[in-house]
DNA sequence: GCTTTGACTCTCG
DNA sequence: TCGAGAGCCAAAG
């Protein structure tokens, strides 16, 4: 198992509803490669099976997304996740550690 | 093999 | 609050 699939493997267990950041899941594969992770999920190709639109930025923002930002909002705000000016609302509570 | 490029993070001013 | 700079890792060229 390489890498990238080991990034899918931990998205994919990032409950609905919920957030977590790309260090997070740098932290759970044991390496400091945040942004090989952001890499990894730009490639993602199982994208509707994955949720990689689950993850986020340390400080809170949203960050990058294949098809746009606004997608990915979309996406989050359908799940229930408030989303505003890029910025997720209340996400200390949301963010999922592993 | 070395260099470049990112859906990144931290620290400083 | 915001931008710049440095540090970080894997993949592609």
């Amino acid at each position: 198992m390489n890498f990238n699939e080991k990034v899918w493997q931990v998205c994919r267990k990032i409950p609905k509803g919920k957030v977590s950041t790309y260090k997070e899941i740098a932290k759970r594969l044991k390496t400091k490669a945040y942004r090989a992770v952001g890499n990894a999920l730009n490639k993602n190709p199982y994208s509707p099976i994955v949720p990689c639109h689950r993850v986020v930025k340390s400080d809170g923002t949203v960050g990058g997304f294949a098809k746009g930002t606004r997608t990915k909002i979309r996406m989050l705000e359908k799940e229930g996740v408030r989303v505003r000016k890029n910025r997720i609302m209340g996400f200390k509570n949301l963010m999922f550690k592993f």
